[in-house]
RNA sequence: GCCCUCAUAGCUCAGUAGGUAGAGCGCAUCCAUGGUAAGGAUGAGGUCAUCAGUUCGAUUCUGAUUGAGGGCUCCA
């Protein structure tokens, strides 16, 4: 008996032995067309597959998060059929679905060029024209080895090695055939929507010492208002670039001549990040924090100690002689405030310490991941570190998620996705540590009632952490912030505090950053706010604009009047028709537009524009500057 | 680091089938005195990324270097 669940919740019950296209057979018109494939006790099946005497069964439809799965892998296999066609000497690799596409990576007699994936798309639209319906076919795996060899399908060779199953699936569709474990569209008809976006190397299994492959990407949707939806949100991120942004906006820049992944914040990037600073170092204070400020170098046997030349050495710069003493560029700040900890002895009433540090590092990253304000070689961590004995250590670690998430929600975001990450095979430190660490971690997660997930074996081999991702105004995840526990350094350098019972006690330590560094953070932040800042951090908060040249001595006293009020204004004084100035400030997205004329200078008010809003009409500077300041303390 | 693509004025880009280059915006000067998203005229700006090679001659062809973009691997 087949217990078949429909979309409406209605159960049938059909006998036995069917296979899923008589299943289908037997829905009305409508929902016939819908389905795509069958779930035969949770598992997904081919419409093709015979289904088994007892089992529950359910449709996935078009709708189904799955079917936009199966449709994107099936483009790939379709996708391969076409490149097969053009290139008969081409080896297949992979192909499978990804979060917005496909990819299906081949190893071709020559690269690919853009011309080549309009060719490719061409002869994709063939087949799903011939509508081959995708079959599948159970081979032994000695007889798959044979076939596969006999064609020169290296790659394909090796993942069949590979398998433990006695019987290899196979998929075909026309005369292409193409190991795979399923399950695919009914037919090739069903792929209407679709573009192959973009041509990149891929190494064979991601393995850099392996071949290097050639990967084409595509994107395949049910419809094509979904597959036009989405090119529109690649639009929109591409307007929200911050690298587009940094420069329209004058914010930042890297010069070829200094080198690349090196920052120069402008004057106004520059102002953003005081007010961020500003703010930082603030709640810190409030949150039980001390600043420190430590040196950008330190001696090789600073870096010895603390195992960074050991576990770290490839991400950092090679040393600098002084005096006979190799000296070495910090990638982190923890050794030293680690010296300070242990400028004198330390007593278990001190702890906690909670040690905050705006700190600069330099870290080698290879020239190919290098990209904007978001992967750079030179970069300030808002980094803390926080000693404490293991009695405070629970309560710590709950502080500072919440922290965490008080900081993160004044830039206004408020997803967060949550990753425990636990202990790896290969780790330093005490189980019982571990342990302890690992449950306060969990517990402090818990308390926020986020959702979290967690990472088995994803932490780093001196401790576990938490990371914490943020989503965007256009629901995309940047990871952070990150709360981690180091059992190495304090091991390596002999930490100690003396305990209640004047033994010495080997403390906690955490490492935590919160926006992760200013540089990825403010990158993270012009794309949110596609460059517009909400008040409390536009670079210039407010724009004094006199309508002529004439007003200008009474635009000189309220632009005097904001800046003793506190707050970020500019004059612009240029020759310039009033209406131009305004559609320059206006893409220059400042938040308030001041037009003062001979009106104004008469009634002493200012007539005030904003950038949301447009024109509000004359208000008194009192009740401007009420709004502002209300706006400003909100941060909205 | 690896694969592919790219580098022309401050920005966005055209162009030269090998004979040293152009537009729009921006900038400067002048005119215009203009009330909520572009007033007009004139002008200045380029060793065509850098260094080699081929050639009578290279911005154009070739190679290397640097930087950038999309990926892979790695990560804040």
């Amino acid at each position: 008996m087949i217990k078949l669940t429909k979309p409406d919740g209605s159960v049938q019950t059909l006998t036995g032995g069917l296979s899923g296209k008589e299943v289908v057979a037997g829905l009305d018109g409508a929902l016939k067309k819908e389905v795509i494939c069958l779930k035969v006790d949770g598992e997904l099946v081919d419409l093709s597959a015979q289904l088994p005497e007892e089992a529950g069964v359910s449709l996935v439809l078009r709708s189904d998060p799955e079917a936009l799965v199966i449709l994107r892998h099936s483009a790939s296999h379709i996708m391969a059929q076409a490149v097969k066609k053009i290139f008969p000497t081409a080896k297949l690799a992979i192909g499978p679905a990804i979060e917005n596409g496909f990819y299906y990576d081949f190893d071709l007699p020559r690269p690919l060029t853009p011309e080549d994936l309009t060719e490719i798309e061409a002869e994709m639209r063939k087949i799903v024209k011939e509508d081959y319906p995708f079959t599948c076919r159970l081979v032994g795996k000695e007889e798959a080895l044979a076939g596969l060899s006999a064609a020169g399908e290296k790659y394909k060779v090796e993942l069949v090695s590979e398998l433990n199953d006695g019987e290899i699936s196979f998929y075909q569709q026309g005369e292409f055939s193409d190991l795979c474990r399923g399950p695919h569209l009914p037919s090739t008809r069903y792929l209407k929507a679709f573009k192959l976006t973009s041509i990149a190397g891929a190494y064979w299994r991601g393995d850099s010492s392996r071949e290097m492959l050639q990967r084409i990407y595509g994107t395949a949707f049910f419809s094509k208002e979904e597959l036009e939806n989405y090119f529109k949100f690649m639009e929109e991120a591409a307007k929200r670039d911050h690298r587009k942004l940094g420069r329209e906006l004058d914010l930042f820049s890297a010069d070829e001549q200094i080198g690349a992944g090196l920052i120069l914040w402008h004057p106004k990037g520059g102002r953003i990040r005081q007010a961020i600073e500003d703010f930082w170092r603030e709640e810190h204070r409030k949150n039980g924090y001390e600043l420190v400020y430590t040196p950008h170098l330190g001696r090789r046997s600073l870096w010895e100690t603390s195992g960074h030349l050991g576990f770290y050495q490839e991400n950092m710069y090679s040393g600098m002689e002084v005096e006979g003493q190799e000296y070495l560029i910090k990638p982190m700040n923890c050794p030293f405030h680690i010296a300070i900890y242990q400028s004198r002895s330390r007593s278990y009433r001190e702890l906690p310490f909670r040690w905050a540090e705006l700190g600069t590092v330099y870290r080698y990253e290879r020239s190919g991941v290098l990209h904007g304000l978001l992967r750079v070689r030179g970069f300030t961590q808002d980094d803390a570190h926080i000693f404490c004995r293991p009695d405070q250590m629970p309560d710590e670690i709950d502080r500072v998620l919440d922290f965490c998430l008080q900081i993160l929600k004044a830039f206004g975001f408020k997803e967060f996705e949550l990753y425990l990450a636990t202990k790896p095979e290969k780790s330093v430190g005490a189980e019982e540590r571990w342990a302890a660490a690992t449950e306060a971690l969990r517990a402090a997660i818990e308390k926020t009632g986020l959702p979290y997930k967690v990472d088995e074996g994803g932490g780093a081999f001196y401790g576990p952490k938490i990371d914490l991702k943020i989503k965007d105004a256009l629901g995309r995840e940047w990871q952070c912030s990150t709360i981690q526990f180091d059992f190495n350094e304090p091991e390596r350098f002999a930490l100690s505090y003396k305990g209640t019972d004047s033994q010495d006690h080997q403390p906690y330590m955490i490492h935590r950053a919160l926006l992760g560094s200013l540089e990825r953070f403010f990158g993270i932040l012009i794309e949110n706010y596609e460059g517009a800042f909400p008040l409390w951090l536009a670079p210039v908060q407010t724009l004094v604009l006199p309508v002529l040249p004439d007003n200008l001595e009474y635009a000189g006293d309220v632009y005097d009047w904001l800046r003793a009020s506190g707050i970020r204004a500019e004059l612009d004084s240029r020759n310039e028709k009033i209406g131009y100035r305004i559609r320059e400030a206006q893409m220059q997205k400042v938040p308030y537009m001041l037009v003062v004329g001979s009106k104004e200078a008469e009634s002493g008010l200012v007539a005030v524009r904003t950038r949301k809003e447009g024109d509000l009409g004359a208000w008194s500077r009192e009740q401007l500057l009420a709004r502002m300041q209300e706006e400003i303390a909100q941060k909205s």
